[in-house]
DNA sequence: GCATTATTTGTGACGCGTACTAAAATACTA
DNA sequence: TAGTATTTTAGTACGCGTCACAAATAATGC
């Protein structure tokens, strides 16, 4: 039964260049005029495919707009690495990263909302999609800066964890709730520091 | 010219009663059937009047999910208040209620959706809204807790919205960034925790 | 009554995401 | 070449948020 006659399915270079070719227009669009320009309907106009074939490589909008995170992570630690360039001390370079993490997403509200608000989140069945080593780099650039103060601790994961989801908490705040008189960004993202670095009690 | 003929504008109760009408019956469709059943155009049915009237008395539908955070903040707020019946010491009054806060919107996604995720990020013009004393309520209590343990501490505020933002930050990841391993959720609360409390040096 | 003005309704439209189905194109095996 | 399994397409459909514009309705001053 495994060999039997007809088509044979898509390769998978085939497969992959197919969407490679989606996601490459979909993040053309993206770049040129942002968030809500990108639609199925005219992606696929632009792909020269109909509409429904989309669907025959993705699963769904999401599926295809978690391949221009990288595009925006890419982008954002580009930042974040220029501003770290002439600075030395751990205690200070972690600071400065911390802060660019966060001017970058509130600077940037159309890139924070594809990254992190677009989810569905009632679709809470198991995804196929893994991130990918790339991705994974960009949040791992801060687990290396913290690393770098902790030494001594153990825990560094969860530290970075905290101050990874923490600074989007503050990017996300800041972004939807416009009404509610925030404390300053910066003061905010200093006080999230100190959680990280005060376990270990570095001179004040 | 102030007084000419013709049918006087609304009054002031005539709106708020229309409002609050067209905002109960949407509160009655989230409750039954979720974030995805409330629509314009049902909850035009159902309160009756046509589909484009309900424009006339809001800006659009992210306007009307506005008037559904009370409601969803005030179970949140009931939530945590019950966990701290039984509580008296202050550190442990604002680790339970943060742990609670926390967990709130991670075991409710839909919630967390409709507060946190349903603002349309782009539409940045200055909003009419402004949060109302309830809603603020809500936020003020976690205030009131740090207060009660930061009590020779100058900035609470900072302290508050860094603790506020933060815990917002790690129900959003844990809810939108599934593939990514993040540390538990009572972990990083707690490391968040240490940011706020650590400055003044309690006893550990 | 009438004219004037404010509000509501109706209707149609646009583009959206996505589901369904049937037909067509494709690329292999026998 | 004929058969067959697999894409891809086309078309239709649903409900969505929102806009535009004309018609209807309601409430006032004269």
């Amino acid at each position: 039964m495994a060999k039997t006659a007809g088509r044979p399915p898509r390769s998978e270079s085939d497969i992959a260049e197919y969407r490679s070719k989606i996601a490459k227009q979909a993040l053309a669009i993206y770049r040129a005029e942002g968030f809500d320009a990108v639609s199925m309907r005219r992606l696929a106009k632009e792909v020269g495919c109909a509409p429904m074939t989309i669907y025959a490589h993705f699963e769904g909008k999401q599926d295809i707009l978690r391949y221009l995170w990288a595009d925006v992570l890419a982008d954002m630690s580009r930042e974040i690495q220029r501003k770290l360039e002439r600075i030395d001390a751990p205690a200070e370079r972690l600071q400065m990263a911390a802060q660019a993490f966060v001017s970058y997403w509130v600077d940037h509200p159309d890139h924070f909302r594809l990254v992190f608000m677009s989810n569905d989140v009632t679709r809470s069945d198991v995804s196929t999609f893994v991130m990918d080593e790339e991705t994974l780099a960009h949040f791992q650039m801060f687990s290396d800066l913290v690393q770098d103060i902790l030494q001594n601790e153990s825990n560094v994961k969860a530290s970075t964890d905290t101050l990874i989801s923490g600074m989007i908490g503050i990017a996300l705040c800041l972004n939807t709730i416009r009404d509610y008189p925030w404390a300053d960004a910066t003061m905010m993202t200093d006080r999230l520091l100190t959680s990280i670095i005060s376990p270990v009690d570095t001179a004040s």
